[in-house]
DNA sequence: CGGGCGATTGATTGCCTTCAAACGTGGTGG
DNA sequence: CCACCACGTTTGAAGGCAATCAATCGCCCG
């Protein structure tokens, strides 16, 4: 998903309003209109009819799933850029909220789905799109699957480093966010955090700030 | 996936040899090679060119990744009727092997990719593929990221149950494979199957052979 | 300065894994 | 046809890692 939106995004002939749109595909954007949502607000819902496919303009979001007692899991954190809410069924299968307050642009689903059905590069768009996505799904089975509590917290952040193109990260979510998406509490990824700082593999100047001292250890202990 | 195949295999107005081909929707269907593969065969390795795209005639496939460290974790089983090893990306990003003797359907990926680009309905046919394996790998990672043994069990079970339409399960794969797609350990599976017996949820006339005797015993477990 | 919330740290529990051994079944060779 | 072997499964006992329970810390905001 991440690579993708650059591409496009860039490479777009077309003039447009600068974020107003989404993109499938060099010839093509579709122009939304851009909403406000505060910290924590749901943006949607599971189960709600699916009517708009979603980019973040600024901010972070969070796709979640309950489990009917109550257990949380966050499927997937998506940053500026990144496209969301793309179904295919009439309703949404989980849920969407605000990480942080955000900007998001918003397009008809009706209008995508016209758009894919016209145009086979909109479509190849959507195709990448998914394919991406379930990619990152995959990936993410295999860090619940089999991985121990430190190496998801260093997958997590290696994660993190690669989509922001940097050492320095400023975490947008909550230690309860993080051991939501991992599979974790937030007990264990504190204790996961500090023993990375005290292995020297990363700094906390501040619980939300990490510094990327050693990426070498920290992939070490991810792949451990 | 699953639904998706009986939809398109039985609605299909042209005609064309049983099980010789690959349908993306009601007006067109891809004829591809028959192949054979025996248990435990490769179908394609992680990292490999993907230039097939394979539909299961009979057997069972497992999708895995490997860490490292060697550890496994299976992303998905394929049963007969469904297809799989679309990818986006040059190289498949993961493994298929055959768990039992299996029958496939390979199709040349420049096919389905030109199909896709040139018939609308095609792409729709990819994309709803797409979206739900996308959806499957999500459920996936809920059952990982926050149930306990049991419930991941019943899970498995459960599934099974809906795709086979049946409570009879003739499991095709070991304990093994399903402690790697569940993320457990043969020992924990093998216990968690006992308890279920004991229980009267489900009986077990062989290792490889259930019966789901209270499903909503085994859905309140899942739930649990 | 005080309150509240998120994060950290510590102590204990519990579930799953690990290690180990016995069991059963299917296949092979005598 | 039976004996034996191999492998997958089950069962048991012990250990380890993360969850839970609990308390303190630190920071942001009022």
């Amino acid at each position: 998903m991440r690579g993708y939106e650059m591409e496009t995004l860039s490479g777009g002939a077309v003039a447009h309003v600068q974020g107003e749109c989404i993109s499938f595909g060099p010839a093509l954007s579709l122009s939304g209109a851009r909403m406000h949502y505060e910290r924590n607000a749901e943006i949607f819902g599971e189960g709600e009819p699916a009517q708009y496919v979603y980019r973040v303009l600024s901010g972070t979001v969070r796709a979640i799933r309950i489990t009917s007692d109550g257990r949380r899991q966050i499927l997937a954190f998506h940053l500026p850029g990144e496209i969301f809410g793309l179904e295919l069924g009439a309703n949404h299968s989980f849920s969407v909220e605000a990480v942080t307050d955000c900007e998001l642009v918003l397009v008809r689903r009706s209008i995508v789905d016209r758009a894919a059905a016209e145009n086979p590069a909109a479509a190849h768009a959507v195709v990448k799109l998914l394919a991406s996505e379930l990619s990152d799904a995959r990936a993410h089975a295999l860090v619940l699957g089999r991985k121990g509590a430190s190496e998801r917290v260093a997958a997590f952040l290696l994660q993190l480093a690669e989509r922001g193109a940097s050492n320095e990260l400023n975490l947008s979510m909550s230690r309860a966010d993080i051991a939501d998406y991992l599979g974790l509490t937030i007990e264990t990824v504190s204790r996961a955090f500090t023993a990375m700082e005290r292995d020297h593999a990363i700094d906390l100047p501040s619980s939300r700030r990490v510094v990327v001292r050693n990426r070498a250890a920290l992939a070490e202990l991810e792949a451990a």
